[in-house]
DNA sequence: ACCTGAACACCGTTCAAGT
DNA sequence: ACCTGAACACCGTTCAAGT
Protein backbone atom coordinates (compact mmCIF):
# COMPACT_ATOMS: atom_id res chain seq x y z
CA UNK A 1 0.00 0.00 0.00
CA UNK A 2 1.25 3.09 -0.87
CA UNK A 3 2.53 6.08 2.26
CA UNK A 4 -0.66 8.16 1.29
CA UNK A 5 -3.18 5.71 1.34
CA UNK A 6 -1.90 3.94 4.54
CA UNK A 7 -2.14 7.47 6.45
CA UNK A 8 -5.68 8.18 5.26
CA UNK A 9 -6.62 4.61 5.77
CA UNK A 10 -5.00 5.57 9.76
CA UNK A 11 -6.50 8.67 9.60
CA UNK A 12 -9.89 7.35 8.74
CA UNK A 13 -9.92 4.82 11.16
CA UNK A 14 -9.04 7.24 13.87
CA UNK A 15 -12.09 9.77 13.28
CA UNK A 16 -14.10 6.62 12.89
CA UNK A 17 -13.47 5.88 16.11
CA UNK A 18 -14.04 9.32 17.84
CA UNK A 19 -17.49 9.65 15.38
CA UNK A 20 -18.64 6.44 16.16
CA UNK A 21 -18.20 7.02 20.34
CA UNK A 22 -20.14 10.03 20.16
CA UNK A 23 -23.17 8.98 17.72
CA UNK A 24 -23.07 5.44 17.52
CA UNK A 25 -22.77 2.99 15.30
CA UNK A 26 -25.20 4.83 12.51
CA UNK A 27 -23.23 7.73 11.97
CA UNK A 28 -22.99 9.03 8.85
CA UNK A 29 -20.33 7.27 6.97
CA UNK A 30 -20.06 11.05 4.54
CA UNK A 31 -19.26 12.81 8.04
CA UNK A 32 -16.39 10.67 8.79
CA UNK A 33 -15.14 11.47 5.72
CA UNK A 34 -15.63 14.93 5.72
CA UNK A 35 -14.04 15.29 9.51
CA UNK A 36 -11.16 13.10 7.96
CA UNK A 37 -10.48 15.64 4.91
CA UNK A 38 -11.07 12.89 1.93
CA UNK A 39 -13.76 12.22 0.01
CA UNK A 40 -16.57 9.40 0.72
CA UNK A 41 -15.64 7.15 -1.90
CA UNK A 42 -12.26 7.24 -0.64
CA UNK A 43 -13.75 5.96 2.78
CA UNK A 44 -15.82 3.34 0.97
CA UNK A 45 -12.48 1.98 -1.06
CA UNK A 46 -10.71 1.20 2.19
CA UNK A 47 -13.98 0.41 3.91
CA UNK A 48 -16.65 -1.18 1.52
CA UNK A 49 -19.23 -1.29 3.69
CA UNK A 50 -20.08 0.34 7.22
CA UNK A 51 -19.44 -3.27 8.50
CA UNK A 52 -15.68 -3.44 7.08
CA UNK A 53 -15.14 -0.06 8.97
CA UNK A 54 -16.54 -1.46 12.50
CA UNK A 55 -14.88 -4.36 12.01
CA UNK A 56 -11.57 -2.41 11.83
CA UNK A 57 -12.49 -0.62 14.66
CA UNK A 58 -13.31 -3.00 17.09
CA UNK A 59 -11.38 -6.03 16.57
CA UNK A 60 -8.96 -5.18 19.11
CA UNK A 61 -11.75 -5.14 21.48
CA UNK A 62 -13.19 -8.55 20.35
CA UNK A 63 -9.80 -10.09 20.94
CA UNK A 64 -9.49 -8.39 24.26
CA UNK A 65 -13.13 -10.03 25.06
CA UNK A 66 -12.25 -13.64 23.61
CA UNK A 67 -8.90 -13.88 25.31
CA UNK A 68 -10.78 -12.40 28.78
CA UNK A 69 -12.96 -15.10 28.48
CA UNK A 70 -9.85 -17.58 28.30
CA UNK A 71 -8.56 -15.84 31.32
CA UNK A 72 -11.44 -16.76 33.80
CA UNK A 73 -11.97 -19.77 31.82
CA UNK A 74 -9.00 -21.12 34.59
CA UNK A 75 -8.81 -18.02 36.80
CA UNK A 76 -12.53 -18.24 38.24
CA UNK A 77 -15.41 -20.65 39.33
CA UNK A 78 -17.66 -21.64 36.37
CA UNK A 79 -20.13 -19.76 37.51
CA UNK A 80 -18.09 -16.46 38.61
CA UNK A 81 -16.68 -16.55 35.47
CA UNK A 82 -19.61 -17.05 33.23
CA UNK A 83 -21.36 -13.87 34.98
CA UNK A 84 -18.43 -11.52 35.02
CA UNK A 85 -17.54 -12.68 31.50
CA UNK A 86 -21.29 -11.41 30.13
CA UNK A 87 -21.58 -8.39 32.23
CA UNK A 88 -18.23 -7.56 31.04
CA UNK A 89 -19.69 -7.81 26.95
CA UNK A 90 -22.68 -5.94 27.84
CA UNK A 91 -20.75 -2.93 29.17
CA UNK A 92 -18.47 -3.45 26.41
CA UNK A 93 -21.12 -2.56 23.87
CA UNK A 94 -22.60 0.19 25.61
CA UNK A 95 -19.03 2.30 24.32
CA UNK A 96 -20.58 1.28 20.84
CA UNK A 97 -24.37 2.41 20.50
CA UNK A 98 -26.03 0.22 17.92
CA UNK A 99 -23.41 -2.49 17.41
CA UNK A 100 -26.24 -4.46 18.85
CA UNK A 101 -28.13 -4.98 16.53
CA UNK A 102 -25.61 -5.14 13.78
CA UNK A 103 -24.04 -8.17 15.55
CA UNK A 104 -27.10 -9.85 15.90
CA UNK A 105 -27.44 -9.67 12.32
CA UNK A 106 -23.91 -10.36 11.79
CA UNK A 107 -24.16 -13.47 13.41
CA UNK A 108 -26.14 -15.30 10.79
CA UNK A 109 -24.49 -13.47 7.80
CA UNK A 110 -21.40 -15.36 6.40
CA UNK A 111 -21.21 -12.17 4.18
CA UNK A 112 -20.85 -9.67 7.10
CA UNK A 113 -17.58 -8.18 7.79
CA UNK A 114 -18.62 -8.57 11.61
CA UNK A 115 -18.95 -12.40 11.08
CA UNK A 116 -16.51 -13.99 11.99
CA UNK A 117 -15.91 -12.02 15.20
CA UNK A 118 -19.32 -12.38 16.14
CA UNK A 119 -18.85 -16.56 15.97
CA UNK A 120 -15.69 -16.76 17.97
CA UNK A 121 -17.43 -14.16 20.39
CA UNK A 122 -20.23 -16.81 20.76
CA UNK A 123 -18.22 -19.88 20.86
CA UNK A 124 -15.53 -18.18 23.99
CA UNK A 125 -19.17 -17.80 25.68
CA UNK A 126 -20.48 -21.28 25.25
CA UNK A 127 -17.35 -22.79 26.54
CA UNK A 128 -17.89 -20.91 29.60
CA UNK A 129 -21.59 -22.26 29.52
CA UNK A 130 -20.47 -25.41 29.23
CA UNK A 131 -18.19 -25.44 32.09
CA UNK A 132 -20.43 -24.01 34.14
CA UNK A 133 -23.41 -26.33 32.93
CA UNK A 134 -20.57 -29.24 33.97
CA UNK A 135 -20.36 -28.12 37.46
CA UNK A 136 -24.11 -27.96 37.70
CA UNK A 137 -24.07 -24.43 38.26
CA UNK A 138 -26.43 -23.07 34.95
CA UNK A 139 -29.48 -24.42 33.38
CA UNK A 140 -28.31 -27.32 30.87
CA UNK A 141 -31.55 -26.47 28.26
CA UNK A 142 -29.82 -23.46 26.52
CA UNK A 143 -26.55 -23.73 24.54
CA UNK A 144 -24.23 -20.79 23.31
CA UNK A 145 -26.69 -18.96 20.81
CA UNK A 146 -29.08 -18.83 23.66
CA UNK A 147 -26.45 -17.22 25.36
CA UNK A 148 -25.54 -14.67 23.07
CA UNK A 149 -29.07 -13.86 22.43
CA UNK A 150 -29.60 -13.38 25.97
CA UNK A 151 -27.00 -11.01 26.02
CA UNK A 152 -27.58 -9.09 22.86
CA UNK A 153 -31.30 -8.57 24.80
CA UNK A 154 -29.50 -6.90 27.33
CA UNK A 155 -27.26 -4.89 26.04
CA UNK A 156 -29.72 -3.79 23.38
CA UNK A 157 -31.57 -2.51 26.97
CA UNK A 158 -28.59 -1.05 27.78
CA UNK A 159 -29.22 0.80 24.35
CA UNK A 160 -32.37 2.18 24.88
CA UNK A 161 -32.24 5.51 27.00
CA UNK A 162 -35.34 4.98 28.81
CA UNK A 163 -34.47 1.71 29.83
CA UNK A 164 -30.90 1.64 30.42
CA UNK A 165 -31.36 2.86 34.01
CA UNK A 166 -32.62 -0.73 34.35
CA UNK A 167 -30.34 -2.41 32.46
CA UNK A 168 -27.76 -3.30 35.57
CA UNK A 169 -30.40 -4.97 37.42
CA UNK A 170 -32.28 -6.88 34.75
CA UNK A 171 -28.95 -8.36 33.65
CA UNK A 172 -29.06 -10.34 37.36
CA UNK A 173 -32.15 -10.63 36.92
CA UNK A 174 -31.47 -12.68 33.80
CA UNK A 175 -27.99 -13.95 35.50
CA UNK A 176 -30.14 -16.03 38.03
CA UNK A 177 -32.22 -17.50 35.28
CA UNK A 178 -29.03 -18.62 33.69
CA UNK A 179 -27.89 -19.42 37.04
CA UNK A 180 -30.67 -20.94 38.53
CA UNK A 181 -32.13 -23.75 36.14
CA UNK A 182 -35.54 -23.80 34.63
CA UNK A 183 -38.17 -23.09 37.15
CA UNK A 184 -39.00 -26.40 39.44
CA UNK A 185 -41.99 -28.02 38.45
CA UNK A 186 -44.54 -30.22 40.75
CA UNK A 187 -42.82 -32.78 39.61
CA UNK A 188 -39.26 -32.28 39.74
CA UNK A 189 -37.34 -32.27 43.05
CA UNK A 190 -36.57 -29.57 45.14
CA UNK A 191 -32.80 -29.22 45.53
CA UNK A 192 -30.75 -30.24 48.80
CA UNK A 193 -30.61 -26.84 51.16
CA UNK A 194 -27.48 -24.93 50.08
CA UNK A 195 -25.40 -25.85 53.62
CA UNK B 1 -63.75 17.06 7.92
CA UNK B 2 -64.44 17.39 4.26
CA UNK B 3 -65.59 13.79 2.80
CA UNK B 4 -62.37 13.96 0.76
CA UNK B 5 -60.21 14.93 3.62
CA UNK B 6 -61.90 11.62 5.68
CA UNK B 7 -61.79 9.24 2.44
CA UNK B 8 -57.99 9.97 2.38
CA UNK B 9 -57.13 9.75 5.49
CA UNK B 10 -59.18 6.66 5.74
CA UNK B 11 -57.51 4.99 2.50
CA UNK B 12 -54.14 5.94 3.50
CA UNK B 13 -54.45 4.26 7.15
CA UNK B 14 -55.64 1.00 5.00
CA UNK B 15 -52.75 1.44 2.46
CA UNK B 16 -50.58 2.19 5.73
CA UNK B 17 -51.33 -1.12 7.72
CA UNK B 18 -50.67 -2.94 4.76
CA UNK B 19 -46.99 -1.55 4.05
CA UNK B 20 -46.21 -2.11 7.83
CA UNK B 21 -47.01 -5.62 7.88
CA UNK B 22 -44.95 -6.21 4.61
CA UNK B 23 -41.95 -3.99 5.42
CA UNK B 24 -42.26 -3.38 9.17
CA UNK B 25 -42.60 0.01 11.17
CA UNK B 26 -39.14 1.91 9.24
CA UNK B 27 -41.19 1.66 6.10
CA UNK B 28 -40.69 5.13 3.72
CA UNK B 29 -43.68 7.77 4.33
CA UNK B 30 -43.07 8.17 0.46
CA UNK B 31 -43.67 4.56 -0.52
CA UNK B 32 -47.46 4.63 1.57
CA UNK B 33 -47.75 8.01 0.16
CA UNK B 34 -47.38 6.87 -2.83
CA UNK B 35 -49.58 3.58 -2.73
CA UNK B 36 -52.41 5.63 -1.52
CA UNK B 37 -52.26 7.54 -4.54
CA UNK B 38 -52.03 11.09 -3.08
CA UNK B 39 -48.85 13.53 -2.50
CA UNK B 40 -46.45 12.67 0.37
CA UNK B 41 -47.74 16.15 1.81
CA UNK B 42 -50.96 14.84 2.43
CA UNK B 43 -49.97 12.15 4.31
CA UNK B 44 -47.99 14.50 6.52
CA UNK B 45 -50.86 16.46 7.02
CA UNK B 46 -53.05 14.22 8.44
CA UNK B 47 -50.08 12.26 10.55
CA UNK B 48 -47.67 14.74 11.16
CA UNK B 49 -45.28 11.78 12.10
CA UNK B 50 -44.25 8.20 11.98
CA UNK B 51 -45.49 7.66 15.26
CA UNK B 52 -48.96 9.62 14.51
CA UNK B 53 -49.67 7.28 12.02
CA UNK B 54 -48.45 4.12 13.80
CA UNK B 55 -50.52 5.02 17.29
CA UNK B 56 -53.68 5.27 14.85
CA UNK B 57 -52.79 2.04 13.26
CA UNK B 58 -51.86 0.60 16.29
CA UNK B 59 -54.33 2.05 18.90
CA UNK B 60 -57.29 -0.92 18.58
CA UNK B 61 -54.33 -3.48 19.41
CA UNK B 62 -53.32 -1.41 22.22
CA UNK B 63 -56.33 -1.28 23.73
CA UNK B 64 -56.94 -5.03 23.20
CA UNK B 65 -54.09 -6.21 25.36
CA UNK B 66 -54.79 -3.85 28.01
CA UNK B 67 -58.34 -5.01 28.09
CA UNK B 68 -57.00 -8.57 27.95
CA UNK B 69 -54.80 -8.02 31.19
CA UNK B 70 -57.95 -6.71 32.66
CA UNK B 71 -59.47 -10.45 31.43
CA UNK B 72 -56.83 -12.37 33.10
CA UNK B 73 -56.99 -10.36 36.05
CA UNK B 74 -60.33 -11.81 36.85
CA UNK B 75 -60.08 -15.34 35.58
CA UNK B 76 -56.89 -16.86 35.79
CA UNK B 77 -54.40 -17.38 38.69
CA UNK B 78 -51.91 -14.96 39.16
CA UNK B 79 -49.14 -16.34 37.79
CA UNK B 80 -50.74 -17.70 34.34
CA UNK B 81 -52.36 -13.95 33.93
CA UNK B 82 -48.98 -12.57 34.14
CA UNK B 83 -47.26 -15.02 32.03
CA UNK B 84 -49.54 -15.77 29.40
CA UNK B 85 -50.41 -11.93 28.82
CA UNK B 86 -46.65 -11.07 28.48
CA UNK B 87 -46.40 -13.78 25.96
CA UNK B 88 -49.65 -12.14 24.26
CA UNK B 89 -47.75 -9.08 24.36
CA UNK B 90 -44.26 -10.61 22.51
CA UNK B 91 -46.52 -12.38 19.96
CA UNK B 92 -48.10 -9.30 18.85
CA UNK B 93 -45.13 -7.10 18.49
CA UNK B 94 -44.10 -9.85 16.24
CA UNK B 95 -46.50 -8.52 13.69
CA UNK B 96 -45.20 -5.27 13.83
CA UNK B 97 -41.28 -5.03 12.80
CA UNK B 98 -39.48 -2.90 14.41
CA UNK B 99 -42.16 -1.24 16.72
CA UNK B 100 -40.29 -2.33 19.82
CA UNK B 101 -37.90 0.21 19.32
CA UNK B 102 -40.34 3.00 18.74
CA UNK B 103 -42.01 1.78 21.90
CA UNK B 104 -38.82 1.94 24.02
CA UNK B 105 -38.23 5.12 22.90
CA UNK B 106 -42.06 6.37 23.36
CA UNK B 107 -42.16 5.05 26.65
CA UNK B 108 -40.38 7.90 28.34
CA UNK B 109 -40.97 10.76 25.82
CA UNK B 110 -44.26 12.57 26.49
CA UNK B 111 -44.14 14.07 23.11
CA UNK B 112 -44.53 10.89 21.30
CA UNK B 113 -48.10 10.10 19.68
CA UNK B 114 -47.09 6.12 21.09
CA UNK B 115 -46.57 8.02 24.54
CA UNK B 116 -49.98 7.10 26.24
CA UNK B 117 -50.25 4.40 24.59
CA UNK B 118 -46.77 2.43 26.14
CA UNK B 119 -48.05 4.04 29.33
CA UNK B 120 -51.38 2.33 29.70
CA UNK B 121 -50.16 -0.71 28.77
CA UNK B 122 -47.36 -0.90 30.96
CA UNK B 123 -49.65 0.40 33.75
CA UNK B 124 -51.89 -3.11 32.80
CA UNK B 125 -48.62 -5.45 33.06
CA UNK B 126 -47.39 -3.84 36.42
CA UNK B 127 -51.20 -4.72 37.97
CA UNK B 128 -50.99 -8.48 37.03
CA UNK B 129 -47.35 -8.43 38.52
CA UNK B 130 -48.47 -6.86 41.34
CA UNK B 131 -51.01 -9.22 42.34
CA UNK B 132 -48.63 -11.88 41.67
CA UNK B 133 -45.93 -10.64 43.70
CA UNK B 134 -49.19 -10.10 46.69
CA UNK B 135 -49.40 -13.99 45.94
CA UNK B 136 -45.82 -14.62 46.41
CA UNK B 137 -45.31 -16.23 42.71
CA UNK B 138 -43.28 -13.38 41.55
CA UNK B 139 -40.42 -12.16 42.36
CA UNK B 140 -40.86 -8.80 44.90
CA UNK B 141 -37.31 -7.06 43.15
CA UNK B 142 -38.88 -5.82 39.78
CA UNK B 143 -41.55 -2.95 39.24
CA UNK B 144 -43.80 -2.21 36.52
CA UNK B 145 -40.87 -0.49 34.12
CA UNK B 146 -38.36 -3.58 35.12
CA UNK B 147 -41.36 -5.85 33.25
CA UNK B 148 -41.89 -3.14 30.30
CA UNK B 149 -38.20 -3.75 29.94
CA UNK B 150 -37.90 -7.01 29.94
CA UNK B 151 -40.77 -7.56 27.28
CA UNK B 152 -39.16 -5.13 25.07
CA UNK B 153 -35.95 -7.27 25.45
CA UNK B 154 -37.97 -10.47 24.41
CA UNK B 155 -40.09 -8.60 21.63
CA UNK B 156 -36.61 -6.96 20.48
CA UNK B 157 -35.22 -10.75 19.73
CA UNK B 158 -38.34 -11.61 17.84
CA UNK B 159 -37.72 -9.23 16.01
CA UNK B 160 -33.88 -10.36 14.71
CA UNK B 161 -34.16 -13.12 12.23
CA UNK B 162 -31.07 -14.47 13.54
CA UNK B 163 -31.77 -14.78 16.96
CA UNK B 164 -36.09 -14.85 16.36
CA UNK B 165 -35.83 -18.80 16.56
CA UNK B 166 -34.83 -18.85 20.33
CA UNK B 167 -37.17 -16.37 21.30
CA UNK B 168 -39.97 -18.31 22.54
CA UNK B 169 -37.43 -20.62 24.62
CA UNK B 170 -35.72 -17.47 25.73
CA UNK B 171 -39.02 -16.48 26.93
CA UNK B 172 -39.79 -19.64 28.97
CA UNK B 173 -35.91 -19.00 30.42
CA UNK B 174 -36.88 -15.09 31.40
CA UNK B 175 -40.40 -15.89 32.80
CA UNK B 176 -38.70 -18.49 35.32
CA UNK B 177 -36.76 -15.48 36.47
CA UNK B 178 -39.96 -13.57 37.07
CA UNK B 179 -41.30 -16.04 38.81
CA UNK B 180 -38.95 -18.30 40.59
CA UNK B 181 -37.98 -15.09 42.29
CA UNK B 182 -33.90 -14.09 42.87
CA UNK B 183 -30.98 -16.48 42.92
CA UNK B 184 -31.22 -18.20 46.35
CA UNK B 185 -28.02 -17.70 48.23
CA UNK B 186 -25.77 -19.29 50.85
CA UNK B 187 -27.19 -17.69 53.57
CA UNK B 188 -31.12 -17.63 52.57
CA UNK B 189 -33.24 -20.61 53.40
CA UNK B 190 -34.43 -23.21 50.40
CA UNK B 191 -38.29 -23.39 49.88
CA UNK B 192 -39.55 -26.66 51.45
CA UNK B 193 -40.36 -29.52 48.56
CA UNK B 194 -43.66 -28.79 46.11
CA UNK B 195 -45.77 -31.45 47.23
C1' DA C 1 -60.37 23.50 3.60
C1' DC C 2 -57.64 20.63 1.53
C1' DC C 3 -54.14 19.07 -1.69
C1' DT C 4 -49.69 19.05 -4.23
C1' DG C 5 -45.34 19.69 -6.70
C1' DA C 6 -41.10 21.39 -5.97
C1' DA C 7 -37.17 22.84 -3.32
C1' DC C 8 -34.33 21.49 0.43
C1' DA C 9 -30.79 19.09 3.03
C1' DC C 10 -29.66 14.81 3.88
C1' DC C 11 -28.20 9.51 2.98
C1' DG C 12 -25.10 5.52 0.69
C1' DT C 13 -23.62 3.84 -4.10
C1' DT C 14 -21.24 4.12 -8.25
C1' DC C 15 -17.94 5.55 -11.67
C1' DA C 16 -15.57 8.36 -15.15
C1' DA C 17 -11.95 11.48 -14.94
C1' DG C 18 -7.94 13.18 -12.79
C1' DT C 19 -2.98 12.93 -10.56
C1' DA D 1 -2.24 3.15 -7.43
C1' DC D 2 -4.90 6.06 -5.44
C1' DC D 3 -8.16 9.86 -5.02
C1' DT D 4 -12.30 12.71 -6.04
C1' DG D 5 -16.29 15.31 -7.68
C1' DA D 6 -20.44 14.56 -9.58
C1' DA D 7 -24.51 11.98 -10.80
C1' DC D 8 -27.82 8.89 -8.95
C1' DA D 9 -31.80 7.22 -6.41
C1' DC D 10 -33.37 7.49 -2.22
C1' DC D 11 -35.15 9.75 2.57
C1' DG D 12 -38.30 13.16 5.58
C1' DT D 13 -39.40 18.32 5.97
C1' DT D 14 -41.31 22.48 4.52
C1' DC D 15 -44.06 25.73 2.02
C1' DA D 16 -45.85 28.62 -1.72
C1' DA D 17 -49.21 27.99 -5.10
C1' DG D 18 -53.31 25.84 -6.68
C1' DT D 19 -58.46 24.16 -6.46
Amino acid sequence: MRADARKNRDHLLAVAGTAVTEQGVDVSLRDIARRAGVGLATLLRHYPTREALLEALLHTSFDELTARAGELETSTSPEEALVSWLRDCVAWTTEYRGVTVLMAAAIEDTESALHASCVTLRAAGARLLTRAQAAGTARTDIDGTDLFALTAALAWLGDQPSLAPRADRLFDVVASAILTGPARTATEKTPPPVP
